[in-house]
Order: C-alpha cells, then structure tokens, then sequence
DNA sequence: AATGAATGAGCCTTCATTCAT
DNA sequence: AATGAATGAAGGCTCATTCAT
C-alpha cells in the first residue's frame, strides 16, 4: 500500500541509454533469451514499471538497441564508400584508419558481440536488419570487384557474389573471435592480413597466366 | 475412460532417431529455445513421458543430434587432411568432390542450418563443440599455409591464424546464404570461387609457376 | 532539457467535466476494466498527475459521472412520479412525452449503455446506486398497480412485486438494445408499444372472463 | 528443483469438470474480471500449470462454462416450442412446469448469476452467444405473438419486436432478482405473474373498447 | 516402452497510484 | 494547476521436467 518513491529522476533518455547500454552487455553475454527482464531491471537498478515506461517490450529494448547501434556504424562505413578509383595505398591506409578507429569504441565491441550472437535466433525483422547491414558493407566490396574486373585489375573468373559473402564472412569471424571470443588480436595486423588476402591476392598478376 | 496404450513400439534406437531429426528441422527452423518440448512431442506423435525416456532433457537432446552429425562430418573431413604435398590441382579436385557431396544429403542441409543459427546462443558446451569443429576445418588450411610459406609459395606477410580465421567464415558465410537463406547457389562454382581465392589469392606471385 | 509547463489552464471545473465525458465514452464503449487511466489522459490530453488532482481514483471518476448523471436523471422523472389519478390517456401521454425528450440527449446515451454495461461487475456501492435508481422507477409502476388493484382497475391475481421487476426489465431491455446495440429504434413506437402491453394488458376488462 | 507431485490424479474430464464449476461460482461472485487464475487454482487446490492444462486462457474457461451451460439450457428449452396451436392453459402449465423444475438445479442459479453479471462486459464473442440465447427464447413468444395476431388472438396495435425485447427483459430481471440479489422469490408465483401479464394482458378482449 | 496429469519456478507485461519538480 | 518519471503489486501465461499408472 505504501509506495515509496526513492528513486532519483533521470530524465526520460538518460535512463532511456542506461537501460539501453546495461542490457546490451546482459545481452551480449548471456544472450537476449536468457537475459530476463529481470535481468535488467536488476542491472539498471530501477523497478518493473520503469522499464516498460521507457520500452514497450523486451523486444522492443532490442530493437532499439540495434536500430542506434546500426546507425552509428552506417554513419562510420559512409567514409569506406570507393567510387572513385583511389590508388590501392590509399583504400588499404582508409580501411585500416577506420578499422583501427572503430575497434577503440568499447559499447561498439559490446554490440558486435550482441550481433554476432543473436543474428540468427530471431524473427526475421532483427535477422534482415543485422544482415542488410553486412550485405550494405558488402556491396562497398562487390562494387569494387566488379568495377575492378572490368578494368582488368581484377580477375574475371571469380563470381562477385559469392566473393562478396566470402568478404563478410571472413570480416565476421574475425570480429567474432575479437568480440565474442575475446582473444587478443592485433588488430593492425589482422585488418592488413585481410586486405592482403582479398586485395593482393584478387589482383591479376602480370606475369601470372592464369590457369 | 479406460486409456489405451496403442501407440507403436519401436525398438529405441528408430525411435531416437526418428525424434532427432524432427527435433533437428524444428530447431534449424524456429530455433532452439523457440521450440518447445511440446512442439517436438507434437511433430514426433509421441507424449511428454515417451521423450524424457529416451533424452534426459531438451539439452540432452541437441547434443545428441550435434554429436551424431559432427561425427558423421568429421568423418568426410578426414579425407581432405593434407599432410602430404599434393599437387594444387589435386587439391583443388578434392575439396571439390568433397563439397559437392556434402552437399548433397538433405539431412545435412538441416544441421548446417542449425549450425549455423544456433552457434553463439548457447552455453560454453555447445558452442565449443561447434567451434572446434570449424577450428579443425581451419587447421586443414592453416597447416598448408603455414607448410607453404615455409616452402616459399605462399607470400609471408600474412598472419596464418588471422587468415584460417578469414577462411572459415567464408566458409560458414556461403554455408550460410545456401542453408538458412535458402539461396539457390551453384555449389560447384562456389566452391572453385573460394578455392581461387585463397588458393590463388594466397599465392607469392611474379616467379611462381602455376601448378 | 527544460521542461515546460504549457498546457492550458482550465479552470478546476472545466477539466473535471470535460474528463467525465470523455472517461464516459471510454466506459461505455470498452468497459470500465478495460479501460485504463492511461487511455482516459491520452483522450483528455492530460498527464497522469493532472487526472489525479481532479480525481481520487479511477473509481472515484466512474462514481462521479455516476452521480451526476443520475441526479440528472432523477429530475426528469420525478414529473412521472403519479400520486393523483389521472386519466389513462395522460398517463400514456406523459411518459411518451418524457421518453421521447430524454432519448434525444446524445449524453444520455452514452450513459445508459455504460450503465447497462456495467451494472454488475462492480462492488456493490456502484451497483446499488444504479439499481435503487431502477427500483425508484419501478416504485411508480408499483404504486400505480397497487393502487388500481385496490381501486378495481387492474387484475388482483398478479404479484405487485413480480410485475413492477418484469416492467423494469422491460425497459431495461429496450433501452440496451437501443443504447447498446445502436439498434435504429423508432422510439415512439416502443414506448407506445410497452404502454400497451403493461397498462392495456393489466386492466381487468369488464367482460372478460378471467381465467 | 525438487518438483513434488503429491495431488491426486484425476482423468482429465472430471479435472476439467471441477475448475469449472468451481471457477464458475467465482466468476458468478466476484466477476470474471475480478477473479484471477490464481483465485481459481487455489480454490481448486491445483498449481498453475494444471490450470493452463485443461484450459487454454482464463478465457476460454469462460467459453466453456458458457457452451457447457448453454448448451443444457438449450435442450431444457427445447419442450417449449410451439408450433401447434395449444390451448393457452396447457402452455400456462408447460411454462410453469419447465420453469419450476430448471430453478431446481443450483448449478444453473450460479450459471444464471454468472450470465447476468458478465453479458456486457465483454467482447462480442460472449455477448453474443448470451444474446443469441436470449434471442432464441424470445423468439418463441415472438412467434407465438404473430400467429396469435394473425389469427386475431393478439391486438395488433403492439410491435412484435418491442414485445419479445420486453418480454426477455422481464425474465432476466426477474432471474436476476432471483439468481443475483438472492431474493426469496416463490417461483410459481412469479412464473404465474409474467404468464400472467403477457398472455392475458396480450388477448385482445372482444367486448373491450379499446383506449 | 509408453502414458499424460501434475508440477512450480519463472517469464513478460499491465496499470492504478505517488510525488518531487 | 500541471508535470511525468518512478513505483511495485498483481496479472496471465509458458515450459522443462517428474512420476504414478
């Protein structure tokens, strides 16, 4: 009957990223089925109903989770975009800049791991978002492999398509071994190795007759 | 009001196995915590008593369906182990028959996708299992990449555990678009795409004589 | 990050009344239980605290309308209240009169069919409100009854009691199906029509041999 | 996590069977609304997920102390079609006799009190189904109003339609009265009364100047 | 080997109400 | 007079698991 209100007021969208960054990393743990509501609350340190004055549902919390985190990404890959043909130094020094860059965010390891670990288990909603997002990072690949082949830097024999989703798997999994598995990769490195693999090694080789 | 007992015996292995497979397609499909007990029962037209004799829990049950069929894998993996110098073309050969066959069986088609949604959201138990298995797949990379580059034919400033990182998420992400997308995918050419890449990708070029 | 207070200032009343319509409406179309305060301050446009400056609780606000619609209510019938034998003719006249005049209050209806709605599933303060009202109606009926039948002018056979509940029923009835059902009622008609049947039909007719 | 199983097996029937009866009385009492799932299990000595095994929502035991009830009521009510033309004494009797023996089951008094608390609150589903029975008896004073109109038993000057609303209001509230208030009404008086009003009140008398 | 009624902890969600601002 | 963040009891429902038959 006595409603006690200890509670220091936040207002509305500081709570709002509280609840949003303390459940990601509930989430990222132990993953969005077996983190309960509860959970959260717990974590956040407010009461039931303060949690579904600031979410409509746990799925929503989700959703909008993802939604910002998507955003802040998107924004960061925009500066990867190659139309024009930039010498192949200058592309392997841009990856590498923003690669390097976007590792030092924590919450952004937080939610890769988020995302790596829930993309499949969900309603197709939240698998088509996290997907059309690496399918987005995919096509700045794609695009230069095609336009690429066309100009003869490229060979012609491989299919862009499954070149592209070899791309994003391999950007994946290393990301899931930082991420998820938290083992300590150089990250320099690692994003040099990739773009050697794909980049040198897609490169028509003068003096290779190719097959 | 008398209860019958008219249910089929079987003898338990059929039974198992029968419970298995649909537990598997029920899981590749909705997902492992989305499916009940109920739902499985329900498919399998046996009760609740009859599943818990045979799988001591629903756990108990996925690692019974993940154990046989990362068994039956390992098994045609074995193949590919290339401790032996082989020519690249019989490699090439091998992995391709290899692929095109796996492919092949329906059955497997199912646990892939379960495989594949199913990796992260679980507890430790599960998910090294799986991991391991893509880790051994990896090894059979990574040792003739590591033996190349000793023998100066694959190009040196790569990082061969970064690189068999890149490589088994190519290949789970091609896995991936075939089995839980369902994206009707020239095996054969994907396969040789991969092979091309890597294969040819990795390889030191100027002085190299292909094949 | 300021907070502004910019929501009109009606004076105490005001509000109050246009709450009390608005909550009517609400009541009546969803049901008191189904109806949450929350839809009651979107529909006012008001915040939760303001709703509770005007009201104790969300019982308070149904008690309230219920009170003042029935005072309303009770105004307008006293009229029919019949102590003096009037002739038959003025009778029928009358309460043809006051019906067809009530049923024209949009309001009112309104408020029939939340009282019709929900006469029973409450606590029984607010059913014995809306039930001393029917009683109060049937009381005139009663009075009616009993005095013809001293007076020879209506069938002595009858229960008083029995009869004045059937007549409240009846009207009861009419009125839900009108109210609640929006069935197009001509309402002249209906009113006639139960005049005929309990005021003719209860008269002992001089010729007739009863039963 | 130790489960412990000490209730009583019932088969499943005779389970369904007491939650809704015992449910019923609670309904009828406090209202559906205000009884909770919790308030049935621990009147019916039973956990949670017995109840949710026999019934699947709070609702549809609703529906199925409906159906259940109704459908009984339904063959009780059957005896009392008129198609051919009796004489009006041996209708009195068959009204009185059918009436007087369903009073008789206390089952059906909560039923009844449960049926006139809940008819509005509620969506359509329910509504209807309690309506359409409503509707159902009226029709057969209905249609014995217009045969007897045809045949100049009946005045004219009354609409049928009125006439069978006002007719079904006058047995709900005297079931109400009955079943709700829990007056002490002596049933073959009150069936004797309503007879009474309708039938004789309804013959048009020949040597009446009417109004 | 099979049955299926019973369990109960735990989940997500709602909502009337309070009170510091 | 008005705000709206915070409360927390209570609700309906799910589901893996057990065990008497």
């Amino acid at each position: 009957m006595t409603t006690q209100h200890r509670h220091k007021r936040k207002d509305g969208l500081r709570r709002q990223a509280q609840i949003m960054s303390l459940a990601m990393r509930l989430f990222a743990e132990k993953g969005y089925h077996s983190t309960s509501v509860d959970d959260i609350i717990t974590a956040a340190q407010i009461v039931k109903g303060t949690f579904y004055l600031h979410f409509k549902s746990k799925q929503d919390l989700l959703n909008s989770i993802v939604d910002t985190h998507l955003n802040l990404l998107y924004e960061s890959l925009k500066i990867l975009d190659i139309s024009l043909p930039r010498p192949l130094d200058e592309i392997r020094q841009l990856y590498s800049d923003v690669g390097a860059q976007l590792m030092q965010d924590p919450e952004l390891k937080v939610f890769v791991k988020l995302m790596l670990r829930e993309v499949m288990g969900h309603d197709s909603g939240f698998l088509n978002k996290i997907n059309s997002f690496f399918m987005g990072m995919a096509q700045l690949f794609s695009q230069y492999i095609t336009k690429a082949q066309d100009e003869g830097r490229i060979i012609k024999s491989i299919d862009p398509t499954i070149t592209s989703y070899s791309i994003i798997g391999s950007v994946k999994e290393v990301l899931f071994h930082w991420a998820v598995m938290d083992e300590k990769l150089d990250i320099q490195k690692s994003i040099n190795t990739m773009i050697e693999i794909y980049f040198t090694g897609l490169i028509e080789q003068p003096s290779k007759e190719v097959r």
